[in-house]
DNA sequence: TTCGTATTTCGTCGTTTAACGAACAAGGTT
DNA sequence: AACCTTGTTCGTTAAACGACGAAATACGAA
C-alpha cells in the first residue's frame, strides 16, 4: 500500500529518501494546509471542527486537506466523538527540515550576480 | 510575467505569507526537484545538462522541473551558452525553514498517543 | 554559412488535484 | 427510539501536473 510504482533501475535506498522529503513537502505544498498547521501552531491545543470556519473552504474539502495532512505524518487526529482534535506530529518535519537547513547552509559558487 | 491570478477577495498580507511557503513547499513536492536540488547540494558547483542524464527523465520533462525550481526561486541559471549553469539559491529556502523549524518546537498537548 | 549542441517551447495524453454539495456514518442527547 | 452534531465518503467538474517526442531557438564551431 505504500508502493508506488518503483523506478525499477534506480537504487531504492536513494529514491526512498527523495520521496520522504518530498511527500512531506508536497503536504504543505497548499496554502490552506499551511494554514491549518498554522492554526494548530497559534492554538497550541487540538482543535475541532473550528478549523473548517478557520480556512473558509467547504467541509467535505477541509476533510480532505487534513488527511492528506494524516497520511503524512504532520498532524494527528483523536476522535472524541462528535469531534476529531487535531494537533501536530512534530517529528514528522523532521526529514524535510534536515535537507533544508543543509540547502540553507549550502555555499553558493562564485557568481552569485 | 511573475502575477499569478490573484484570489481577489482575501487578505492580502496574510495569504502572500502562506503563499509564500505553499509555494516553497510545492516546488520541492516532486522527487525529481528534490533529487535536482540535492544534486547541487554535491556537486556544489553549478551544472549544466548533468542534470538530466542524473535523473534520467527526458530533457523536455527536466526543464520543466528546473523551470519550476527556478520560479520558486530555488535555483538560478546561469547561461553559458551552449548550456546553462545552475546553482542553488539558499535564501530562498529562508520562510519555509523558519515555518518548519517552528513547527518542529512546538510542544503538542497531553496526548501523544 | 552550415552544422552541432544544449535547452526551451509546443501539443498531446493520461493522471491527479481541488473544490463542492449530497449522501452517509456514528455516536451522544432528548 | 427519533434526532442532532460532526465528520467522512462519493460523484462530479474544471483545472493543473507530469511525462514524452517533435519542433523551434540560439549561439559557438568548423
Amino acid at each position: 500500500m505504500k508502493v508506488k510504482t518503483v523506478v525499477s533501475q534506480q537504487d531504492a535506498a536513494v529514491v526512498t529518501d527523495l520521496d520522504r522529503i518530498a511527500r512531506i513537502a508536497k503536504a504543505l505544498g497548499h496554502p490552506a494546509r499551511v494554514q491549518i498547521v498554522q492554526t494548530l501552531l497559534n492554538r497550541s491545543t487540538c482543535i475541532g471542527c473550528d478549523i473548517v470556519e478557520e480556512i473558509g473552504l467547504a467541509a467535505s474539502t477541509t476533510s480532505e486537506h487534513l488527511r492528506i495532512l494524516k497520511d503524512s505524518g504532520l498532524i494527528i487526529g483523536e476522535i472524541v466523538r462528535p469531534r476529531v482534535c487535531y494537533s501536530l506530529n512534530p517529528d514528522a518535519v523532521g526529514p524535510l527540515l534536515d535537507f533544508l537547513n543543509t540547502v540553507s547552509h549550502a555555499d553558493v559558487p562564485e557568481f552569485p550576480e
